[in-house]
DNA sequence: TGACAATTTTGGTCCGACTATAAGCCGCAT
DNA sequence: ATGCGGCTTATAGTCGGACCAAAATTGTCA
């Protein structure tokens, strides 16, 4: 991807086994991931035979198999002997697996779809803020007040202060007790994180965010559940004005 | 397990080609998924290496790697060269992945689970109902209350029933038009639908579904958002209290 | 004794052959 | 013509065996 200039087929290996990081596997799965979620190949789509496919790529059959393996289980694809590997309906795509989520804000991501993850990252996280509020223990507390500290020493413009944001979050969902709303949510922030790459780059950052983070503390530390319920609401509406407005799409 | 006497480890694939149904990777995915969320491989554990493994299963190392891959997929295994293939932290796990939800469910059902899914449920569905009442077209409307003429003709003990009920809330989600609440809505939906099975075999029938669902199917009709989730919200909350009675634990 | 090097274990990748499945075609009978 | 059933054949599925690469362990030497 770097100086290489070359690529012809947008989808080929690097043959140079330096530097790969990933595995190759997982690499294939990474490509031909984007390329579906970003809409290279449309649902319904045939991929070429796993011969052919393959050595365009140029690696081994099973290395290609394996990475067909992790796309279908993650409900992108679907392969059935003779009728061949079939991109299967977006309905079927779990898209709030955090890889398909990667692959999905890989390329530019689509703003109605940022809108929908929205739209249930306001569902659930005033909930879990909710529960959180009734079940929330001392050292729920200690891990959030401290998050919010480094909150405040460091600008969300900086990693740190992404990093504080996040376990900010992830304090919270782990106060819920609730382990599938902490996966869920959990994703649901990861992608919503990427979003936040955006908000930077449109250099809006006009909000402070301490204050809304803060109210969403007391609530908690309060034991007040609708209070909780209703901050976290707040905060996530002015993010996703925030975000909209940086994405230049209308809420 | 029959006749054959051996399969020591419990793990043996059937050797037979004779009524595979699935592929031979997927069986192996299915059969070491149930083990590991159900507990016998616990997180942290680290799996026989691939040889061993692969021919204690007696399939070749080749369809054991793809089971993994699938595993990986789902975030219940990592792989890494020398260091083996390690379970995950339950944290790690895509605890709302269809096919983890399937194996979860495949023995008995955590009850601590089962409550944190209904919990999720509750936050998700009514809102989603919500949504719907604001966005359904003449279209949804009309799956809407054919879904709801079944269930009146059919009841929840027969499989007619439970698919019309099925179809009921899909209708719904697909009104919201949120791709992201509709993928999770559905796995969460067809995870309830398994602890329907525990219901039935309690013989706990004492409620009549339909009413509930035809006071949602009425306020999303008539476009009343807070109708709508307010609806949902009592559906979901009896649906709970039959389960949890029906699975003997306390709500 | 501590740093370095050889060893060995284990996953990663490749190859080539064979098997099993089902889509699609063809022909038969209606 | 039409619908059904068997046959063909392309394609995914499975296998076994070989070799590569990385990392944990062990052993060795300064």
């Amino acid at each position: 991807m770097t100086e290489h200039g070359e690529d012809v087929e947008g989808m080929a290996m690097e043959r140079t086994p330096r530097g790969t990081g990933r595995r190759l596997h997982g690499s294939i799965a990474h490509k031909i991931g984007v390329a579906i979620v970003s809409g290279t190949y449309a649902p319904g789509d045939i991929l070429s035979s796993e011969v052919d496919f393959s050595e365009a790529l140029d690696v081994s059959r099973g290395a290609y198999r394996e990475a067909i393996r992790a796309l279908a289980a993650k409900g992108l694809v679907e392969s059935r002997p003779k009728a061949g590997t079939r991109v299967l309906p977006r309905a079927r795509w779990n898209l709030l697996d955090p890889d398909v989520l990667t692959w999905a804000f890989a390329g530019e991501p689509d703003a109605q779809f940022v809108r929908n993850l929205f739209e249930l990252r306001a569902v659930v996280e005033p909930a879990a803020a909710g529960f959180a509020a009734e079940r929330r223990d001392r050292e729920d507390l200690r891990v959030l007040k401290e998050a919010l500290a480094q909150m405040r020493r460091h600008s969300l413009a900086t990693e740190a202060g992404r990093i504080a944001d996040r376990d900010f979050h992830d304090a919270i969902l782990r106060a819920t007790r609730n382990d599938a709303m902490m996966v869920l949510a959990a994703s649901i922030g990861a992608a919503v994180s990427w979003t936040t790459q955006y908000k930077q780059r449109a250099r809006a950052l006009p909000r402070n965010p301490i204050p809304d983070h803060a109210r969403v503390y007391e609530a908690i530390a309060a034991g007040d559940a609708a209070g909780a319920s209703a901050a976290m609401r707040v905060l996530v509406d002015l993010a996703l004005q925030d975000t909209a407005s940086a994405m230049g799409a209308p809420v």
